[in-house]
DNA sequence: TCTGGGGTCCTAGGACCC
DNA sequence: TCTGGGGTCCTAGGACCC
């Protein structure tokens, strides 16, 4: 079955688009190059001033004068994506707005436009499929690929290719992006951060200990705040202070299952396929209110706002073809507490009206006194429709 | 004036069945 | 009268990722 000749390495290749969203929009307003700009917020007054600024100019005529700043926006939501000027005065993604807007209130805030980010989303798949057919997706704006069989994936350990792929990304779209190739994706996705933006890293496994170790636990991919408070709270700091606890350690201090994969992941193995097909599991909408609602008080509104995000739930399903048995929602109160509560059906289904019943008994069972902040509609247990 | 939206996977307890 | 085991499904919460 394998085609793999004497002294053919595992080649993975990782990669990532640099500010994927902000590029997208610089490609539209290059008036905007260099200067710091934000994408998120409230899509509805952010999608206003937007367009109160370009009044009847097309969009590469807009003075940069004219664009909004951050510092005039007041509603609530957080930066999803930030140019690299604007990440020198440390602002970036997940940053709250209004923190943002006091480190940097002039930078040019801009509104989210998915359609425009699936569009060269797709554009950029399609070209590292044309060179390389093995892609995993992992989300819009990034990928991994298996080098390991495709012509030129050996040479320079891959960077020959990783040049090939990103140069044509580059001459299509006018976007660039950072390429990671190593023996597996583990290593692929952290190598890929090392030449940050538009760079190549290439890591072989003689490199772990030199490259690899030195770097902070957080930089391995499923070590997330928590776990990282804890290591170090225990000691260890860094991926090499990892490697040197037995296994045994790691499993009565982590569990048996993220022990064990600590230990592998420390001496940089990743046995993990490039998965090129997947079937979803979940499907669902969620929205954070303008204010805070209270279910009684306001009650009509939040009654349509559930209502909209059944129906939208309802067409993402059909859309893909999908159906789903277990409903659920999920709350978020003033204070930011979440609490999910779910139900399973007997049927599958992918009806509004079915989907928005069963939410509604969900929702009956959650308390309901405290104001709310979001509320959002899942379906789960999908399954495909039948043709 | 903090803190988006869309996901995946894991854990853990209880129900229920053999 | 002491307390058996798996296995699977359901539910809730939490960590993590993009």
């Amino acid at each position: 079955m394998s085609t793999k000749s004497e002294g053919t390495l595992r080649r993975i290749a990782h990669l990532d688009m640099d500010a994927f969203y902000a590029s997208v929009e610089l490609l539209r307003y290059p008036q905007l190059k260099g200067l710091p700009v934000v994408i998120g917020g409230a899509r509805r007054e952010v999608d206003e001033a937007l367009r109160r600024a370009q009044g009847e100019r097309p969009l590469g005529q807009i003075p940069v004068d004219a664009f909004p700043r951050l510092k005039d926006y007041s509603g609530r939501g957080v930066i999803t994506t930030a140019t690299y000027a604007a990440r020198q005065f440390g602002v970036g993604s997940a940053l709250g707005l209004m923190k943002a807007a006091k480190l940097c209130p002039q930078a040019i805030l801009l509104p989210v436009d998915f359609a425009q980010y699936r569009h060269y989303s797709q554009a950029f798949k399609a070209i590292i499929t044309d060179i390389a057919p093995v892609m995993e997706n992992r989300g819009i704006d990034e990928v991994y690929i298996d080098f390991t069989l495709v012509p030129g994936g050996q040479r320079e350990g891959g960077r020959v290719l990783a040049r090939l792929v990103q140069k044509t990304i580059y001459d299509v779209t006018g976007l660039t992006c950072s390429v990671g190739v190593a023996p597996n994706k583990l290593l692929a996705k952290m190598a890929s951060e090392f030449n940050k933006p538009n760079g190549i890293a290439i890591v072989f496994e003689e490199d772990l200990q030199t490259n690899i170790w030195p770097l902070a636990c957080r930089k391995i991919n499923g070590i997330g705040p928590k776990t990282d408070e804890k290591l170090k709270g225990l000691g260890i700091s860094t991926i090499g202070e990892l490697a040197q606890r037995e296994l045994d350690w790691l499993i009565d201090h982590f569990g048996q299952k993220t022990g064990a994969w600590m230990f592998d992941a420390a001496r940089g193995i990743d046995n993990r396929p490039v998965t090129t097909e997947s079937e979803p599991v979940s499907m669902s909408r969620e929205t954070t209110f303008e204010r805070d609602l209270h279910a009684v008080r306001d009650k009509a509104e939040l009654g349509l706002i559930f209502t909209r995000l059944c129906e939208q739930v309802a067409a993402d399903l059909q859309r893909h073809g999908y159906l789903g048995k277990t409903i659920g929602i999920k709350l978020r109160y003033d204070d930011f507490k979440s609490l999910t509560r779910d139900q399973t059906s007997d049927v599958f289904t992918a009806d509004a009206r079915t989907i928005r019943k069963i939410a509604g008994l969900c929702l009956k069972r959650a308390p309901l006194e405290q104001r709310l902040r979001l509320l959002g509609v899942r379906v789960g247990s999908l399954v495909k429709a039948q043709p």
